[in-house]
RNA sequence: GCUGAAGUGGUGGAAUUGGUAGACACGUUGGACUUAAAAUCCAAUGUCCAUUAGGACGUACGGGUUCAAGUCCCGUCUUCAGUACCA
C-alpha cells in the first residue's frame, strides 16, 4: 500500500472541517492558549509559498499546544478593506464587494489545501458590516473621551463636561490641541451649544482638524507617515505633496509615553521594539521662548542641549513657519517669498534626495536671547523641519553640525563655549569631554549639571522650561476612498455628531464610479442616499437634507489601520452582535500569546493596535492594556529566478557556461519549468512563449543550464511558486515541512522547489516504517532498547525545538528518527504511537491517517504530548562511575547517546589515559564514541 | 550617517551555547535494479598531500584569552534589513 497523500489529505481536511475538529470553546477546564497570524489582504494575485509560512509555523505551535493539554484559540479573517480592490473597481466598475468576496473564496481555498486548524467558526471580516459595526463604536467611544495626564489615562468626555462646570478649563491636565484659550466654569455655562461642541473637540482622543496632509493626487487621498516611503506613495510610487484639510486625527501622542514604557513589558523581537521606539522618538530637553524684536511675537523652540544657550549665534525657522511672514522686513520680503515658494514646490523626494546643499535666507528679524539681551539674527531654512518639535530651533554652531555649516555658509559668527575644544574645522556634538564656558552661570560646569541649571535660571526668567518631545505625531484618520469604513457622523452646523450605537452600522452606500467627484469630495460625495434623518434615525437620500431634521453624513472613510487595531479581540466572541465581544470571553482569552507576522508592520499596524487596546483598557473594556505578549517576525521567502542567455539580436541560447563567450542578454523564465540541476529543456521553453517558439539553442553536455538570481517572489521575475501545485504534486505535509525544512523561522531565505524530494522522501519512508509490504505493520512487540533511545531523544529534541521556535531543526530530527527505526526494523506499537503524536503538528494528514490505522476513533490532535523518559537515554545515573583497573577513578556526566560500554571502550582505548591519571582527579573528561579526546584537569 | 542582524562546503543550513565543525537535506559522481525511463536502494562527496595507512589546513580577515574557540575579547572588512536634516 503506498503513501496516497491526495487521498490521504482530503479525507482528513473533510473530516476536520465536518467534525468541527478545531473549533475553541470560550471556557474550559484547560489553560487557554491563544496564537493568532496577522490576517492577510485577500489579494487579486492569490497565496505563492511565501505566504503560509508564517501560518504554518504557528498552526504547529497550535497543534503542538492542544497536544500539551491547552484549550487553543486559534483563528484567521480577511483585512479585506484597502486599495487593490478599488483601483479594480475604479478600472473596471466592478463593486468592490464582489472582487473582495472572490479573492476571499479563492485565498480560502487554497489555505483549505494546505492543513491549517484553524477554527473558521471564528472567521473575521474588516469589511463586513458586522464586523465594522464595531469599528464605527470604537470611533464613538475614543470621541467620547478625553485624556488625563494627572491620571494617565482616558476618561468619558462627560467627566470632562463635568469638570468645566465646576472649574473651568484651568485645572484640567489634558492632552488637547495647542490653541486652547482658558474660560471658568460661568464663562462654560455661558457658551452656546456649538461653542461647547467646539472646545470639547479640542480634547476629544478623535477630532476634527486643520492639518497639513501627505496628499497623493494621484492616489487622490491622504497617506499616513508609514503609508510613504522614500518621499513617494508606498502604493503605486506616486509623488506626495503637502496640503492643508480638513481631517479626522486620532491623539495617539498622548499614549507616546505609555507606548515607550509597554515595551518592556512585551516579549517581541528587539529589532520591532527598536523600530517602534525610534519612531516614538522621545527626546528630552527643554523649551525657550525668544522674544521677536520689535514685534509682539515669540519664538518657541525645543532643544536637547539647553546647556549650549550661550552659543546661540541665530535661529532657523522651517519655510512653512506661521512666524515668517509676520516677522520677515520689507528689505528682506521679496528674497524669502521666493524661497518659500521654492521649497513649497519642491517635492519632498527631491528635499530628501539633496541633504548637502544649504540653503535658507535672513528674515531681517531679530530674537533676543533670554540672558544676554542680545539680538540674535531670524533665518529661515528648508534643513528645519514644520513637522518636528516647534519647527524653529536656536542654532548653536558650534555644537550642532548642521547649524555649523550653515554658519560656515552664510558667514554668520560661531562662538566657542566649550573649554579646550577646537571648533576650526567642525562643530563639537560630544557631550561628555568638555565644560562649558564663555556662559556666565553655566562656566566650569559639564553637561547634565549645566542642562539642570540651564533650565532653572530659564524657569526662573519664564522663558523657558523643561521639556520632553516626541516625534510620534497624532494619526490622521480619514481617507478620501470609497472602499473603507464609513464614518458613524453627520453635520449639524458644521459640528460633526456621533450616531447611536442602536443604529449601526452605518453601511456603505452605493455609487456610480468609485472616483473623488469633479468638486474633489470623496467618492461618497456621488452617493444618492447618503443624509442622515435624526428623528428616524436612518440613512435617507440627500434631497432630503433641510439642516433641520436631515443632515449631511461624513464623506471621508477610515483608514486600513481601523479594523486590524482590534480584530484579535473580535475573534473571542466574532458573533457577539449585542457587544464587540462579552466581558466574558475577553476575561477568559484575555489577550494573544503568540502573535506571528511580518515585520513590515512595525511601526503602522502594531504601534495603532498597541494604542487601540490601551485605550480600551482605560475605558474598562479589555483587562490587559498590551493585546499580545509574545511576537515572531517570520522571515520572508525569496524567489530564486532562472534566467537563460540569448545572444545579443539573435534567438539564440547558450548554456550558462558558455554565455562568457558571446555578447548575451539575461531573460527571466518560469522557474517551474528548471529541474534541480538547473536544467531546461529546450523544449519547454519553445511551447512556454510565442516569442521562444524559432529558438535556437547552444547546450553544454546536451544541456541547457541556466543562471539563477535570488529576489524578491513576483510575477514580473517569473519565479512565483503556487502552494497549490506544491500540494498537488506533494502533498501538503510535504509543502509544510519543507517550509519549515527551508531555515529558521525569522530569517530570510530563498525558494527552490527542488529540494522538496527530501521531505518528500522522509514522508514516504515514514509510512514505510508502519507498513509491511502492503500490510499495516505495527504489532504489540515489547520495543528494544535502541527503539526507545530513538524514541525519547527525539521527543526531548523536538519539544525543546518547538519551544524555541526552531522548526526547522526538529524536521532533521525526524528524518534522524525514522532511518534509525527502519534500521532497527522497528515496529513496535509502543514507539511507533507516540512518534506520530510528534509529528503530528507537522504533518497532520499522514499523522491522522496512521494514528487511525492504529485503532484510534478520535483525532489524534486530542492525545497528548508523550512525556520524555530520561532512563533510556543513559544506562543509570547522570554521574556516571568510570572505573579504571577495577577502581572507580572518577565520576562524569554521560553524554547522551552514549552508554556505559562506550565510555569503557574509550577510556581503555586512549593511550596515554594511564600516564593522564596517575596520581590525579580530573575534573572533566571529554569523550566521543571510542575515542578520548582531553582530559581537564 | 545612525540603529539592528549576520558572514560556516557547489547550495539551504546543523553544532547540546566553550568540547568530534559541516548533522539533516539538495546537488554532483559511481554502483545495483530496469529493455528503457521514473521510482527505490547502496557508496563517495570541505580543501590539499599520499597507492594505502595516514597527515596538513580549514567557520570573512588580523590579533588575543583558554588544555580546548564557529562560539568569548580587541581591531578590520563585507553583506542584508530598518531609519534618515529629529534640533
Amino acid at each position: 500500500m503506498s503513501y496516497d497523500f491526495n487521498t490521504i489529505e482530503a479525507k482528513w481536511q473533510a473530516y476536520w472541517a465536518d467534525k468541527g475538529t478545531f473549533k475553541a470553546e470560550n471556557n474550559s477546564e484547560k489553560p487557554k492558549y491563544y496564537v493568532l497570524d496577522m490576517f492577510p489582504y485577500p489579494s487579486g494575485a492569490g497565496l505563492h509559498v511565501g505566504h503560509p509560512l508564517g501560518y504554518i509555523a504557528s498552526d504547529i505551535y497550535a497543534r503542538y499546544k492542544r497536544h500539551k493539554g491547552f484549550n487553543v484559540l486559534h483563528p484567521q479573517g480577511y483585512d479585506s478593506f484597502g486599495l487593490p480592490a478599488e483601483q479594480y473597481a475604479i478600472q473596471t466598475g466592478q463593486h468592490p464587494a464582489i472582487t473582495t468576496k472572490e479573492n476571499i473564496a479563492r485565498y480560502r481555498e487554497q489555505l483549505d489545501k494546505i492543513g491549517f486548524s484553524f477554527d473558521w467558526s471564528r472567521e473575521v471580516k474588516t469589511s463586513d458590516p458586522k464586523f465594522y459595526k464595531w469599528t464605527q463604536w470604537i470611533f464613538i467611544e475614543l470621541f467620547n473621551s478625553w485624556y488625563d495626564q494627572d491620571t494617565h489615562k482616558a476618561r468619558s468626555i462627560s467627566e470632562l463636561e463635568e469638570l468645566f462646570s465646576q472649574e473651568g478649563n484651568t485645572k484640567v491636565n489634558a492632552v488637547c490641541d495647542e490653541d486652547i484659550t482658558e474660560f471658568t466654569a460661568a464663562d462654560w455655562s455661558a457658551f452656546s451649544v456649538k461653542e461647547k461642541q467646539a472646545v470639547l473637540l479640542k480634547y476629544r482622543l478623535t477630532y476634527l482638524a486643520e492639518t497639513e496632509v501627505n496628499w497623493c493626487p494621484q492616489l487622490g487621498t491622504v497617506l499616513a507617515n508609514d503609508e510613504i516611503v522614500n518621499g513617494v506613495s508606498e502604493r503605486g510610487g506616486y509623488p506626495v505633496i503637502r496640503k492643508k484639510m480638513t481631517q479626522w486625527s486620532m491623539r495617539i501622542s498622548a499614549y507616546a509615553q505609555r507606548l515607550l514604557d509597554g515595551l518592556h513589558t512585551i516579549d517581541w523581537p528587539q529589532p520591532l521594539k527598536d523600530s517602534q521606539t525610534n519612531w516614538i522618538g522621545r527626546s528630552e530637553g527643554a523649551s525657550v521662548t525668544f522674544n521677536v524684536k520689535d514685534h509682539e511675537a515669540v519664538i518657541d523652540v525645543f532643544t536637547t542641549r539647553p546647556d549650549t544657550i550661550f552659543g546661540v549665534s541665530f535661529m532657523t525657522l522651517a519655510p512653512e513657519h506661521e512666524l515668517v511672514s509676520k516677522i520677515t522686513t520689507p528689505e528682506q520680503k521679496a528674497e524669502v517669498d521666493a524661497y518659500v515658494e521654492a521649497t513649497a514646490k519642491r517635492s519632498e523626494r527631491d528635499r530628501m534626495a539633496d541633504v548637502k546643499t544649504i540653503s535658507g535666507v535672513f528674515t531681517g528679524a531679530y530674537a533676543e536671547h533670554p540672558f544676554t539681551k542680545e539680538p540674535v539674527p531670524i533665518w529661515i531654512g528648508d534643513y528645519v523641519l514644520a513637522g518636528y518639535g516647534t519647527g524653529a530651533v536656536m542654532a548653536v554652531p558650534c555644537g550642532d553640525q548642521r547649524d555649523y555649516d550653515f554658519a560656515k555658509h552664510f558667514g554668520i559668527d560661531i562662538p566657542n563655549i566649550f573649554e579646550g575644544v577646537d571648533i576650526s574645522e567642525e562643530a563639537f556634538a560630544d557631550k561628555d569631554n568638555t565644560m562649558i564656558a564663555n556662559s556666565d552661570f553655566l562656566n566650569g560646569l559639564k553637561y547634565k549639571k549645566a542642562v539642570k541649571t540651564s533650565i532653572y535660571e530659564l524657569e526662573k526668567l519664564g522663558q523657558g522650561k523643561g521639556k520632553i518631545n516626541y516625534r510620534l505625531r497624532d494619526a490622521v484618520f480619514s481617507r478620501q476612498r470609497y472602499w473603507g469604513e464609513p464614518f458613524p457622523v453627520y453635520y449639524v452646523d458644521g459640528m460633526p455628531q456621533m450616531i447611536d450605537l442602536k443604529y449601526l452600522p452605518i453601511q456603505l452606500p452605493e455609487v456610480e464610479k468609485y472616483l473623488p467627484t469633479e468638486t474633489g469630495e470623496p467618492p461618497l460625495g456621488r452617493a444618492d442616499i447618503w443624509a442622515w434623518d435624526a428623528t428616524k434615525n436612518e440613512v435617507v437620500s440627500n434631497d432630503l437634507i433641510d439642516h433641520a431634521t436631515v443632515f449631511p453624513l461624513e464623506l471621508n472613510t477610515m483608514p486600513g489601520w481601523a479594523g486590524s487595531s482590534y480584530y484579535f479581540n473580535r475573534y473571542m466572541d466574532a458573533d457577539n452582535e449585542e457587544e464587540v465581544f462579552s466581558q466574558d470571553a475577553i476575561k477568559y482569552w484575555k489577550e494573544v500569546d503568540l502573535y506571528i507576522g511580518g515585520s513590515e508592520h512595525a511601526t503602522g499596524h502594531l504601534l495603532y493596535a498597541r494604542f487601540w487596546q490601551k485605550f480600551l483598557f482605560d475605558r474598562g473594556v479589555v483587562p490587559v492594556d498590551e493585546f499580545a505578549k509574545k511576537l515572531i517576525n517570520q522571515g520572508m521567502i525569496l524567489g530564486t529566478s532562472a534566467i537563460v542567455y540569448r545572444i545579443s539580436g539573435s534567438n539564440k541560447y547558450v548554456s550558462k557556461g558558455l554565455k562568457d563567450q558571446y555578447d548575451v542578454e539575461e531573460l527571466r523564465v518560469d522557474v517551474n519549468m528548471v529541474n534541480a540541476s538547473d536544467e531546461l529543456l529546450p523544449e519547454d521553453l519553445k511551447n512556454w512563449q510565442p516569442q521562444f517558439e524559432d529558438a535556437e539553442f547552444e547546450l553544454e553536455n546536451g544541456k541547457l543550464i541556466v543562471g539563477r538570481e535570488v529576489e524578491k517572489m513576483s510575477k514580473r521575475w517569473f519565479n512565483v511558486v503556487n502552494p497549490d501545485g506544491i500540494c498537488e504534486q506533494y502533498g501538503a505535509d510535504s509543502l509544510r515541512l519543507y517550509e519549515m525544512f527551508l531555515g529558521p523561522l525569522e530569517q530570510a531565505k530563498p525558494w527552490n522547489t527542488a529540494g522538496i524530494t527530501g521531505v518528500h522522501n522522509f514522508l514516504k519512508k515514514l509510512w514505510k516504517l508502519y507498513h509491511n509490504g502492503d500490510e499495516f505493520g505495527v504489532t504489540d512487540a515489547v520495543p528494544i532498547k535502541e527503539n526507545l533511545k530513538t524514541l525519547h531523544k527525539t521527543i526531548k529534541k523536538v519539544e525543546e525545538d518547538i519551544e524555541n521556535f526552531s522548526f526547522n531543526t526538529s524536521v532533521s530530527t525526524f528524518m534522524i528518527a525514522v532511518n534509525e527505526l527502519t534500521a532497527q526494523k522497528c515496529n513496535a506499537k509502543a514507539v511507533l504511537e507516540p512518534l506520530l503524536v510528534l509529528i503530528s503538528p507537522y504533518a497532520p494528514h499522514i499523522a491522522e491517517e496512521l494514528w487511525s490505522k492504529l485503532g484510534h476513533q478520535e483525532s489524534i490532535s486530542t492525545a497528548s504530548f508523550p512525556e520524555f523518559e530520561e532512563k533510556y537515554l543513559v544506562e543509570s545515573t547522570k554521574q556516571y562511575p568510570i572505573s579504571f583497573n577495577g577502581k572507580t577513578r572518577f565520576t562524569m556526566e554521560l553524554p547522551l547517546d552514549l552508554g556505559k560500554e562506550d565510555i569503557e571502550a574509550a577510556v581503555m582505548a586512549h593511550e596515554k589515559t594511564q600516564q593522564q591519571l596517575a596520581g590525579r582527579t580530573p575534573k572533566k573528561v571529554i569523550v566521543v564514541p571510542g575515542k578520548i579526546i582531553n582530559i581537564v584537569g
